[in-house]
DNA sequence: TCTGTAGTTGAGACTGAGTCTCAATAAGGA
DNA sequence: TCCTTATTGAGACTCAGTCTCAACTACAGA
């Protein structure tokens, strides 16, 4: 998992160069907490993390350096629940869509190289230019599915709970 | 852009009745506002547009019966934005998929069945059951495009904010 | 007509994500 | 040491969406 944080940190810190900002220990303690974290990660659960860390830091320092990140391409915001944006760490990962689990929240990446051809094709049907996209499954995981048919309205967190599987 | 409603109220109706559930005068407003509002609406638009009709009826009862018609497929959610959900009438509608313009707001739907063809492919392999998809492509329209190069950070609303193109 | 019941409604309080504002602090240069 | 500028964090604020509860409505039975 930390494999590659590194490399992450460097294009952290140079993409704050880039933007004439300083590499603060706040947003470094931000940065790497961000690529450590768990792939699939909300702001609380960030500012929880750098807090071990950082324990003074406010919930506006973390947003501010999120949003740098996103500039930076760093990090993306996955629009997947209602309340509040999930964000995943991009370097060192490559393009992948996803397929999340009603039930238990389970996320499952997936990648395919003819959707993005077509989505490339359609896009340039209509001369749009693509900056990013979001291409999400919603439905029942393997093991919900499963179990959807015997016990009916069961709680969420039986199948692993936003767990990553490729 | 009425065309279609009679059938829509009816479907409505008969979701309903389905769910045990009344046809009120107001489930009705508010069913009849959500397939005549422009074709992406936010809940604060169809409240407005319920409002003229039924001035006395609450935002909570959009937002209840929203959910009414959402369990009946006749209208889906899509996380477009942070700030609040768009939604969008299904039924009468082939499904499709989404560009938006990151400028001005357009919303420009596409169909591509290989997409839908993948998609289910990928699903099958992860034994995932798919209920529902988002896939939205953010980036610049058409226009936007040709704007970008030499009106840089000009604000929304230049060509058509939220109009629908296919 | 009256009463009881169940479903529905709307006002307003509440929650939680995210933004804004502003004073305090830190860092760096003269 | 003083000045300037960037950054930070607390707290107020906004906005979408949910929860709660009293009031209302329709209907059945007495």
């Amino acid at each position: 998992m930390t494999r590659g944080i590194g490399r992450q940190m460097d294009s952290f810190k140079r993409a704050l160069g880039d933007l004439g900002l300083e590499a603060t220990p706040q947003r470094l303690a931000i940065g790497e907490a961000a690529f450590t974290v768990r792939p699939h990660f909300t702001v609380e659960e960030l500012f929880q993390r750098v807090r071990k860390r950082e324990p003074r830091i406010g919930r506006v320092t973390v947003y501010r350096t999120l949003k740098v990140m996103m500039q930076a391409r760093l990090v993306e915001e996955r629009p997947f629940r209602k309340g509040g944006m999930l964000y995943e760490p991009m370097a060192g990962h490559r393009h992948h869509d996803h397929m999340l689990c009603l039930r238990c929240g389970k996320i499952i990446e997936f990648e395919n190289e003819r959707i993005e051809q077509e989505q490339a094709r359609a896009a340039a049907r209509h001369r749009f230019q693509i900056l990013t996209h979001s291409h999400t499954l919603f439905g029942y995981c393997r093991n919900c599915r499963k179990s959807c048919c015997s016990t009916r309205g069961a709680g969420p967190g039986e199948c692993g709970r936003n767990g990553r599987e490729r």
